[in-house]
RNA sequence: GCGCUCGUAGCUCAGCGGAUAGAGCAACGGACUUCUAAUCCGUCGGUCGCAGGUUCGAAUCCUGCCGGGCGCGCCA
């Protein structure tokens, strides 16, 4: 029995009581959850339920748990249920009810932990966005691992997903990029507003191989050039080193698009018939104090030239355009401002903006090597990159660093604990259930250990209390899975691995839970249970080492 | 000044309004004739920044204060 399953017995007990004391059946909530105790003695699962239900239903909680316990009582695959303290009830399993969650996710393979709490929401996510002027940075790491990792567990969770990248090839921020690259391959320092760094050199050349009369031209055909082509294999190379990385975007948006397809200006048009435009100092302003903004915001300038921000707001209409529901923008610290206005621009729209947009913002990260935080790239010279990143600790330990802590903290990156190979690195330590349950799978075939088909599976033999623990940590895989995907925190579902791998580590230990008879000893029906449990803990962890992007090694 | 955000064990961090707040590291002490010891077990360790409020119940929600980080342009 799935933890979902109980949740969902525990309400019809709930409907039922209610239709038997005539309560009114509209105070029940429409889903509920139980919950792992801390400790044993309150059973394996409890439920608030009476709590809650208490007041509503103006029943003293106590009465109401004793008629729910009753009637719980009477369930299927429910050993007991005691009320305790002003109205927990708290429900213990039978074993073989508890044991047959390993058949289950076995049975359901890599759909185990998928969900359909949230289909039918369109959600677009937008994450990276760094401009094509020098290697992905240290910031945009953080969101490549954890966006990519939110839009895995989004869709597991039944979302479907857009994932997106936007970046704009045109203005200074380029021409610095673009007069970077023809002084180097001149010969000449980096101007002075311009970008330093090795990367520099080597696009500057492959230019150059690339268009080799580039030097001849003039100033602003050979700009032009450099602008171009070095634009090009800048952007390549982003690419490409996210796809090493093993993030890719469904859609990579120019933001030059939208104004080529007037979508600024029918934006403003937009705007202006919601009622929110006004001129002032010769610029047209959006209102957006008007939904809490600090200040008005230029979307026009009196030069006729358009703002940045009216260009988010083309691109914010252009996805909600395209069917998007829900815009999610991950953005870095240094951004938050953003929030403020960004909201209001959404509800100048006529969008609810609590519903249609939400910002997430990820604190700085450092890689830290000998207690120092590392400031210079070799190549980048003045920022970390992602190719740093992965150099010092390879993908999978990148993206698990990255996605295992909340985004809203700053981390720092040990770069000695996330190489080493011990129980203080948790991707390793996941990652070697990984590595146990495949080696265990051998071995059990090799002395003729089988799961046999799924009815002669003694679901009851798993009854140990390592193999009830590690049950009930598999049990709570799906709702993590749904949770991070309605709180967008991907690292809950990192978190619950490596209690299920602490979980893994102690059954394994536990010379009553052995899966293959240990020297002339016999096959028995315990050895063929365990198999389950040691393939559905393997099943679990590479499923949910998959939604972190992190692989699930079958020998380390 | 205004806004956002964080404050939990010596350190790094989890923690869905629920019961006696948890992990890892560090310190100390144990377990390999054993399916991989890259593992496991034990001990030590708390004013959940402070003060109010809401609630049957608050680390969690609200308000104020203190402390750290960041942001506040007709820049991109």
């Amino acid at each position: 029995m799935t933890p979902a399953k109980l949740a969902s017995t525990v309400l019809s007990a709930a409907r039922a009581v209610f239709e038997t004391r005539g309560l009114d059946v509209s105070a029940l909530p429409a889903t509920t959850a139980v919950e792992r105790p801390r400790s044993p003695e309150h059973g394996d699962y409890a439920s608030t339920l009476a709590l809650q239900l208490g007041k509503k239903a103006g029943v003293p909680p106590r009465e109401l748990a004793a008629a729910l316990a009753e009637e719980l009582g009477r369930q299927p695959g429910i050993k007991s249920v005691e009320i305790a303290g002003p109205g927990f009830l708290n429900i213990r399993l039978e074993a073989a009810a508890a044991g047959l969650l390993a058949r289950d996710i076995v049975l359901a393979g890599t759909r185990f932990g998928h969900t359909d709490t949230l289909a039918g929401e369109r959600i677009n996510l937008e994450f990276v966005s760094a401009n094509p002027t020098g290697p992905v940075h240290i910031g945009g790491v953080r969101w490549a691992a954890v966006g990519d990792a939110l839009s895995r567990v989004l869709r597991a969770a039944g979302a479907t997903v857009g994932t997106e990248y936007y970046f704009n090839d045109a203005g200074s921020q380029i021409d610095r990029f673009a007069r970077s690259l023809y002084a180097s391959a001149k010969g000449e320092p980096a101007p002075e507003d311009g970008y330093g760094g090795a990367y520099i050199a080597e696009i500057a050349t492959a230019v150059v191989a690339e268009a080799p009369d580039v030097l001849k031209l003039g100033e602003p055909e050979a700009l032009a050039t450099f602008h171009r082509v070095g634009v090009e294999l800048m952007f390549a190379e982003i690419k490409q080193s996210l796809t090493e990385f093993g993030v890719e975007f469904d859609t990579y948006f120019n933001e030059k698009d939208l104004h080529d397809r007037g979508e600024l200006q029918e934006a403003l048009d937009r705007l202006r018939e919601q009622g929110h435009i006004f001129e002032a100092d010769g610029a047209t302003w959006l209102r957006t104090t008007e939904f809490g903004d600090d200040k008005d915001r230029v979307l026009r300038k009196s030069d006729g030239d358009w703002t940045y921000f009216a260009a988010d707001c083309a691109y914010y209409l252009d996805k909600r355009k395209r069917g998007f529901d829900r815009v999610v923008i991950m953005l870095g610290a240094d951004h938050h401002g953003y929030i403020g206005r960004m909201k209001a621009m959404s509800a100048c729209f006529g969008d609810d903006p609590a519903q249609n947009l939400e910002i997430l913002i990820g604190q700085l990260v450092n890689l830290v090597r000998d207690g120092e935080p590392m400031r210079m790239s070799k190549r980048a010279g003045t920022v970390i990159t992602l190719e740093d990143f992965v150099d010092a600790l390879g993908v999978d330990a990148t993206r698990y660093a990255l996605a295992r802590y909340s985004s809203d903290s700053p981390i720092d990156i040990d770069i000695e604990l996330w190489t080493s190979a011990s129980r203080e690195n948790p991707v390793y330590y996941v990652q070697y259930v990984a590595a146990r349950t495949f080696n265990i799978a051998l071995n059990a075939a090799d002395s003729g250990v089988t799961r046999g088909v799924p009815g002669d599976f003694r679901a009851e033999l798993l009854s140990g209390e390592h193999e009830n623990d590690l049950l009930k940590a598999l049990g709570e895989y799906p709702d993590t899975v749904a949770r991070a995907a309605q709180l967008r925190e991907p690292h809950h579902v990192a978190r619950l691995l490596e209690k299920i791998a602490g979980a893994y580590h102690r059954f394994y230990d536990d010379p009553a839970c052995r899966v293959t008879p240990k020297g002339d000893e016999p096959v028995t029906e315990g050895h063929r249970a365990r198999l389950w449990l040691n393939d559905a803990t393997r099943t679990v962890i590479a499923n949910g080492l998959g939604l972190l992007g992190v692989s699930a090694p079958e020998r380390m």
